[in-house]
DNA sequence: ATTGATAATCTCAACGTTGAGATATCACCA
DNA sequence: TGGTGATATCTCAACGTTGAGATTATCAAT
């Protein structure tokens, strides 16, 4: 009995015509990202950080490669405006972890790359973060965590998500 | 092979030593998330209503009783601070959805109230937005639906989201 | 080469939430 | 009964995002 089962249970209450049961799915997978989201700004709070400042510089690590991505490239990743990004990197530039540099290949673009000091700031936490999450997690057991992730898979297939671009 | 599958993908070239399985599960969280708001923002929209207002309308009906809630009841219901509320019961109440009311028990609170209108409103559209939902989840075979909400919820209890107060 | 359409980034006013503080009321106990 | 701490709501300045528009550059087609 979870804060939906309640939900649930009022609505089977008030409005007994009505078969709620996709609420069962998706009222959860609300609920579980509003705790996950609290608790992973509690996570990065403790390294001085905000979530969108770990997001912005995980997405130029694991992206690799000597030029960095370009600020459209860190529009999609965000799934923000530009205006938006345009703000973050003033202000992880201003903080010394990413820099902007001409795009070679198109001078409309910038690109926007980790500083040695951004780098080693993603490498030191991105583990922690891991282990982190993995707490969220630990009492599924291994069979339920394969299956779990192949139905959001699915979900996330059916629903378009299959690019980062 | 989804978003998720490919930032994985990037992680394991970049930094090999780190495995990166709750990512697969709490990154797909986030996601379907992103993408099921954007499209109950879009439904919502079809009938002139931001998902506040819904989610406010909705509170209020199915907890049923002639009193109505307390401002307190609908800032946890909502997770937001007290003063968005105060700013959202007003604009429902300029829309002539909710009305304020003294609360015969406690003079510091006020109750909440649909009028007719809004609870005509709310009856009117929770059936399509149940429907509208199931769109979402239609891919899933009924044993998939139930093992996925057990998970669900098992996790949300983990996470102590077992009741609405 | 020129033109027009498209694209990338930045700018900025408008908007809603946050978080702290103010006010009024309540519950409890000395 | 009076006092103290807790609670409920509202107020308001600060902040970040949105969405539209401006600017500059590129691309496609002639």
């Amino acid at each position: 009995m979870d804060a939906v089962d309640e939900i649930r249970a009022q609505w089977a209450r008030e409005r007994p015509d009505l078969d709620t049961w996709p609420m069962g799915i998706i009222g959860r997978f609300t609920r579980l990202n509003r705790l996950i989201e609290r608790e992973l700004r509690d996570f990065f709070a403790r390294y001085g950080m905000e979530r969108w400042e770990f997001d912005m510089l995980a997405t130029l690590r694991r992206a690799g490669g000597e030029h960095g991505l370009t600020a459209g490239d860190l529009n999609k990743a965000a799934m923000v405006t530009s205006g938006a990004t345009t703000n973050r990197i003033d202000r992880l530039t201003a903080k010394g972890l990413v820099e902007r540099a001409p795009d070679p290949e198109d001078r409309r673009s910038i690109r926007v790359r980790l500083t040695p000091e951004g780098r080693r700031l993603v490498d030191e936490i991105v583990g922690l973060h891991v282990a982190n999450e993995e707490r969220f997690l630990e009492i599924l057991t291994p069979a339920e965590r394969s299956s779990l992730e192949g139905t959001l898979r699915r979900l996330l297939e059916a629903l378009g998500d299959t690019s980062l671009s």
